[in-house]
DNA sequence: TTCCAGGAGAGAG
DNA sequence: CTCTCTCATGGA
């Protein structure tokens, strides 16, 4: 089926920009699994072009496919009012369409506490493994795939069988959060309902998922675009360019969702995609390290933020 | 060989 | 509260 109209969006940056490992490029369209389905898009201009493993009705896929790319909201508008610099402009010109998915929580809560100490190209091939261990085989004309583990499939997994996927030492936390799924101590519906902060206190709960995954789960499949994953490129990022000196993850938080106001998790996502798609950050004259990586260094020269525009005090 | 990757837990101070 | 060490894996 197709989709028309739908301006300001860019498929390839928001499929390329970290937030899911199950897209795979196939000459023009991308390929992926999204809970339980295979789908395969791809954009031409302004139209997309949908087609999916399972007969969909319509009236009910087009809504839910449009939320998962979140086509709904008024992207331009949000990064408009995040656009406060001469920086994240830059994101915002170069990754112009890219948006924020609405990913199923299971997977999201499962693939996050995966991605801990680890790189993208290997959490995909965990994933894959995974499912193909777990899941069940699909397809869409030869294109193969496997839907993502149920809790179930995974809370009755055996370690060993885990290790052999790759997961290394996360196969206990992934086991005992899928556990925790099972037996209802961590109810995924209830877990929707929640406001940001008290999901992510929900979330950090359990063994394996500490603040910055409870933020991916809550940025990438809970809709809270509040939430600040801090990873080492975002340290890194607002430590040079905004706060020029070392920070703490505290410290950080309060900075940017001060500045950036109630869209930080956007904001985020541009600065952390824009560092690996553009390697001209990582060179000398911006994201230089050489001053920040000797340790204690408040001394460096308070040389004034980037920014001191105040976004909303609450 | 060492270092790093969308970190978190445990322990010490 | 902050710092430090360790954890399994594979690519650079």
């Amino acid at each position: 089926m197709q989709i028309q109209n739908v301006t300001d969006f860019s498929l390839k940056y928001t499929l390329e920009s970290g937030q899911s490992f199950r897209w795979n490029k196939i000459d023009d369209a991308y390929c992926g699994v999204v809970e339980g389905r295979i789908l395969k898009i791809s954009q031409q201009g302004t139209t997309l072009h949908v087609e999916s493993s399972t007969n969909e009705d319509e009236t009910t896929f087009l809504p839910y496919f449009r939320h998962y790319l979140d086509l709904e909201r008024d992207v331009p508008k949000l990064l408009g009012e995040v656009d406060n610099d001469a920086y994240i402009h830059r994101t915002i010109q170069t990754l112009w369409g890219m948006h924020i998915l609405n990913q199923e929580l299971w997977e999201t809560i499962a693939s996050f506490i995966l991605s801990q100490n680890n790189n993208v190209s290997r959490i995909r091939r965990i994933i894959r493994r995974l499912s193909e261990r777990y899941g069940k085989k699909l397809s869409i004309a030869a294109y193969e795939d496997y839907s993502f583990p149920s809790p179930h499939a995974l809370a009755t997994a055996t370690e060993a069988d885990l290790l052999e996927c790759g997961t290394g030492y996360r196969a206990s936390y992934l086991q005992d959060t899928a556990r925790a799924v099972v037996n209802g101590e961590l109810a995924l519906t209830s877990l929707k309902q929640l406001s940001y902060p008290e999901a992510k206190q929900e979330l950090i709960r359990r063994k394996g998922i500490g603040e910055k995954v409870a933020d991916c789960i809550c940025l990438f499949s809970l809709g809270h675009l509040a939430a600040l994953p801090i990873d080492v490129w975002i340290k890194r990022i607002f430590e040079t360019l905004y706060l020029r000196r070392r920070a703490t993850h505290r410290e950080i938080r309060e900075f940017a969702y001060n500045y950036f106001g109630d869209g930080v998790g956007y904001a985020q996502q541009y600065l952390f995609h824009y560092v690996h798609e553009c390697p001209d950050w990582a060179d000398t004259e911006h994201l230089s390290l050489i001053n920040l990586k000797q340790k204690p260094n408040p001394a460096v020269e308070s040389s004034k933020p980037v920014g001191t525009r105040t976004h909303r005090q609450s």
